[in-house]
DNA sequence: AGTTGTGAAATGATTCACAGCC
DNA sequence: GGCTGTGAATCATTTCACAACT
């Protein structure tokens, strides 16, 4: 894709003087929550496309892998591969490669799946009730413990073998069944209050598919699935592609706003 | 949330000699494709997130916002937001703010939304049904022109109005109907095939909600929403909080596959 | 020979802090 | 006085390239 920029300077030659380097970090988490992390988010989130990759070589019976195979099977560049896998402490061997088995254990391990976490399901309505029946998330080790909503035509209705229930027993319910993750699928409107409840629930990992910013406490993590997003985000290539942008320079489109395409 | 981390040390004076710097770049698309993108990924993801805001500030008959107002509205640094909207060659007014609609104008024309993008939706399962009658999409200047799934008790019923068609017209209809963005909700063995079916339709755009990596030929753009992964990185953090991580150490975990929680 | 692990460079994104303007 | 626009600093992430090891 990126065009080769031909040959550029060789690095200076390496200094014999090997620097200390603490290989290992002493680990042991240091403080209460922000104070130290030595796996970068993004990292994370790749961990997670790499289990995905090792999952399908486990089922083929593959014993060992190379970053590169793994690699490009994972849409990223090898030696990213690497250093995300050195963060988590793995250790493959040189010549070789990775044990698939091995690897796929570390990798669970780093990202908690050990044990599976009660999930909790809030907004039944279109989204939220595809979700519900979304074997996704039971199967991948996060069973659905408990499902709300407010509209009492939902309210009593089971779902895959789970009653919904009302969304005024959110603290109480997930608090019960130890709730871990909640979902919030609700439309943007009762997205904070709900979120609220799931935080005083004692929930600290929340999927908010709802169209606004939640505001959380602190030591409390959501991460955002926003449909619209995408989809302009997409538009923009789009755009970019036909020229249909009108050169972003400093005078403003003459028609102030062409279609409300955005209601709410 | 961050601390304050006290006084930091001033800068040095700022030398009088000012530099040239281009303010306004050239713009004129350069080469085909990737030569010259002005304005980062990242922006454009949080450009959408500013419209969000504006729109519903427009309904409130709000003239002006200030970046701090606006900025604390999308979630996000006051100083971020600027520079986003500097990149896009907007322009506030010093001592007021920026007017919202012509803002909002703004923001929406270089996301392309001028005009609405045909949407193929690829896959009419469990999710990608929900999808298609999820409001959201249409609602957002993103019709759905055309629905699709391999599965003969689907082909030819119709959601919200739109016929669902037979994959194998993918190709056909999408350049008839000037598809434009396609996303694919199909299990993920189907993805690929899918998406290049989509692509030879002329798709440029393609949002993906399969579990695989999609590969494409270069100027194709795809998002990916992966709830599986999503769910793995609160389930990181979830972990990270309670201490369940075994110390991620050189040593491997004792149990090798503790439950195989990610099938397929 | 083949492949990992990793300093260090390069690139990219965010934040600071202040000049410039209304 | 208030607020935008932006160079420069800081921070994060990616990539390179090669020594170390099997």
């Amino acid at each position: 894709m990126t065009v080769d920029r031909g040959t550029r300077p060789a690095r200076r030659a390496v200094p014999s003087s090997r620097p200390p380097g603490v290989d290992l970090a002493p680990d042991a988490d240091g403080g209460e929550e922000s104070a130290s992390r030595p796996v970068p988010e993004a990292t994370v989130a790749r961990l997670a496309v790499y289990l995905r990759v090792l999952t399908s070589l486990l089922a083929d019976g593959r014993g060992t892998v190379s970053s590169e195979e793994l690699a490009a099977a994972a849409g990223v560049n090898s030696a990213k591969l690497r250093k995300d896998l050195s963060l988590i402490g793995s250790s493959g061997v040189r010549g070789v490669g990775y044990d698939v088995s091995r690897l796929t254990a570390e990798v669970e391990a780093t990202l908690g799946l050990d044990s599976p976490h009660a999930v909790a399901l809030v907004g039944v309505g279109n989204l939220g009730h595809a979700l519900a029946r979304y074997g996704g998330f039971a199967q991948r080790g996060f069973p659905v413990a408990a499902l709300f909503d407010v509209d009492p035509a939902l309210v009593g209705t089971v779902i895959d073998g789970v009653e919904v229930q009302h969304a005024d027993a959110i603290d109480v319910v997930c608090a019960a069944r130890g709730v871990t993750i909640g979902v919030v699928a609700t439309p943007a409107e009762a997205a904070q209050r709900v979120c609220d409840h799931l935080v005083s629930a004692g929930v600290r990992s929340i999927l908010n598919f709802a169209p606004t910013v939640l505001s959380v406490p602190a030591g409390v993590e959501v991460r955002k699935v926003d449909l619209a997003v995408e989809m302009q985000v997409l538009s923009f290539h789009v755009a970019r592609r036909h020229g249909t942008v009108p050169a972003a320079g400093p005078a403003a489109p003459s028609r102030p706003t062409p279609r409300e395409v955005f209601s709410r």
